[in-house]
DNA sequence: GTCTATAACCCGATAGAC
DNA sequence: GTCTATCGGGTTATAGAC
């Protein structure tokens, strides 16, 4: 029997992997400008490089598509998040680790800003279908955020005026919005990151400290 | 000459502007739950009760009811909050006018949902011309509220170290994002609005005062 | 003012050649 | 793996009856 060169198999395959990523890539920057119906599979394509039907052979429908963008614009975030959390010293106050967390949702957010924005854009207008399925990993990204607000609060870090779903629901929909309307020209991310955390941390108003 | 009794005019132009107003406000909801693209002009006609064509004797195109429901978006939370911060005492502080602002906000954002969730949510995916045009309404709402911004920095009640465009767009973006998590059944707006007002005031950690 | 009917066009998805 | 060609269906907008 032969065995085919593995040249042969590896760059076939890797070939594939590229064309699919790239119609992902692709099909988020539409989804983000576009919305989801507006989107077509032909744009799809003609941006990829590729004709329409031959998108049929790496998803099965236009909802995968859609479903594998908004899964990466969760996971892209909760990544970034998690490793600079887990980065951090084992005696790190809750304080520094909602930082790193604030820091890393925001790096995330306006670095992938296609599959982020088109997460945020598409999400309350897609099939029930679609929502479905994503929901389950928003709820684990969310999930991980009440954990970490409701270790804050045990230890006396966060307020205990405002319920805990209000305070993570309010905080990370305005981490959410900056993809609309942040500006890399004006001025570095680092700083951006930082002016965003310290108003979350302590709002807009002047106080007196002791 | 005769004169056509009053009561048929007004009654035929009062079912006319009734009309109408029943094609926006479908046309709202559900622009809001599935985008513009997916949005029929037979599917509003349904829920308004009339037929696909009726709806070109009252609008041009598709794009004139889009215009109008963005353009509604704004104006009723800018009304709103114009009116709670002219009705303050003349020497009310800035601390108190942009509370009053924010309340006036989140007022209009919550109880005209479909207009103002419609709004945030198309905005990103609409033909160039249309945003063209409602680009100037959200410019003067969003002036207004600098200006606000600006005499409050200029009373030293607001923090300096942040720019001032950053946290007009931070504010308001959160703001505008409580539509879409805002849960009536949750509490009174009231206490939402106070609740959401501390955390924008003095953020989410715990502050020892003097 | 509202209707029916239709023109002109674009969509997602599939079949089958290469 | 990617192509061309096409099916069945839905879209905005218009024309003209009532």
């Amino acid at each position: 029997m032969t065995i085919k060169p593995r040249s042969d198999v590896a760059s076939s395959s890797a070939e594939a992997a590229d064309t699919r990523e790239r119609i992902l890539l692709e099909a988020a920057r539409l989804l983000r400008h576009h919305g989801y119906a507006a989107t077509t599979l032909r744009e799809i394509a003609d941006a990829a490089g590729v004709k329409a039907g031959s998108i049929y052979y790496h998803f099965e429908s236009k909802e995968e598509i859609l479903g594998e963008v908004l899964d990466k614009g969760i996971t892209i975030v909760a990544d970034a998040v998690r490793t600079r959390i887990e980065a951090l010293p084992a005696n790190a106050s809750w304080r520094d680790r909602i930082a790193a967390g604030i820091e890393g949702h925001l790096w995330g957010m306006l670095h992938y800003g296609d599959f982020t924005s088109a997460n945020i854009r598409v999400y309350g207008q897609i099939p029930t279908s679609a929502k479905n399925h994503h929901k389950i990993v928003r709820r684990a990204y969310a999930d991980y955020w009440d954990r970490l607000f409701e270790s804050a609060l045990a230890s006396g870090e966060l307020r205990q005026d405002t319920g805990l779903a209000m305070i993570r629901l309010f905080v990370i929909g305005a981490l959410n919005w900056t993809v609309e309307w942040y500006n890399p020209q004006r001025g570095s991310f680092q700083d951006f990151a930082r002016q965003i955390t310290a108003i979350v941390f302590d709002g807009i108003l002047t106080h007196d400290k002791v």
